[in-house]
DNA sequence: GCAGTGATCATA
DNA sequence: ATGATCACTGCC
């Protein structure tokens, strides 16, 4: 993944990972990859809706790194989130991954891509066994929905915010 | 509509 | 140590 596409804000790295492949690698060895089709931009401190406006913790710390590493939590108890960390180190931004192709829901698309925690704070590249590929050309803008997030009614002034972006098949 | 499920964080 | 909260899903 190049340097300059990951040093992206997350509201601008959002809308060109749609198109992109989300590849993995199984246990079992199998690569299968994915057509991202729905992601969500979270956009540091200022942001509400996103983890690090309450600062770095032990948890969002990983949002602070380098670009190009993955944030993976838990939620609910049950549902991992798969999120790739973007914007310069030291900028907390990372962009949710909700759907992919044939996979709609961001907790279903971990457990059908046997994503879970352990991947936190790894590099996304193949070596790690989960990684995107830049390969298609961006999507053209009326082939993208653009709305407010999901789930983050509590944001205040940034649950509006049109940070959801869908790509139209 | 709402229960299930457990890490995380603030409060103490 | 305790309790509220939660970037969700599936079943009622």
């Amino acid at each position: 993944m190049p340097k300059s596409i990951l040093n992206l804000t997350a509201d601008k790295l959002a809308p060109r990972l749609l198109g992109q492949f989300l590849c993995r690698r199984f246990p079992n060895g199998t690569v299968k990859k994915y057509v991202i089709t729905e992601v969500e931009a979270y956009v540091g401190e200022q942001d509400k809706a996103c983890h690090a406006h309450k600062g770095k913790t032990k948890r969002t710390a990983i949002m602070y790194g380098p670009p190009g590493h993955w944030y993976v939590y838990l939620i609910y108890g049950m549902y991992s989130m798969l999120n790739l960390v973007c914007a310069p180190t030291g900028v907390p931004h990372a962009v949710l991954i909700r759907s992919v192709k044939g996979i709609t829901g961001p907790g279903r698309l971990t457990r059908a891509l046997k994503i879970d925690t352990s991947f936190n704070a790894k590099l996304a590249s193949p070596d790690h066994g989960l990684w995107v590929e830049f390969s298609n050309p961006n999507i053209p803008k009326n082939q993208i929905a653009i709305t407010p997030r999901i789930g983050v009614d509590y944001a205040q002034e940034d649950k509006d915010a049109p940070l959801r972006f869908v790509l139209n098949l």
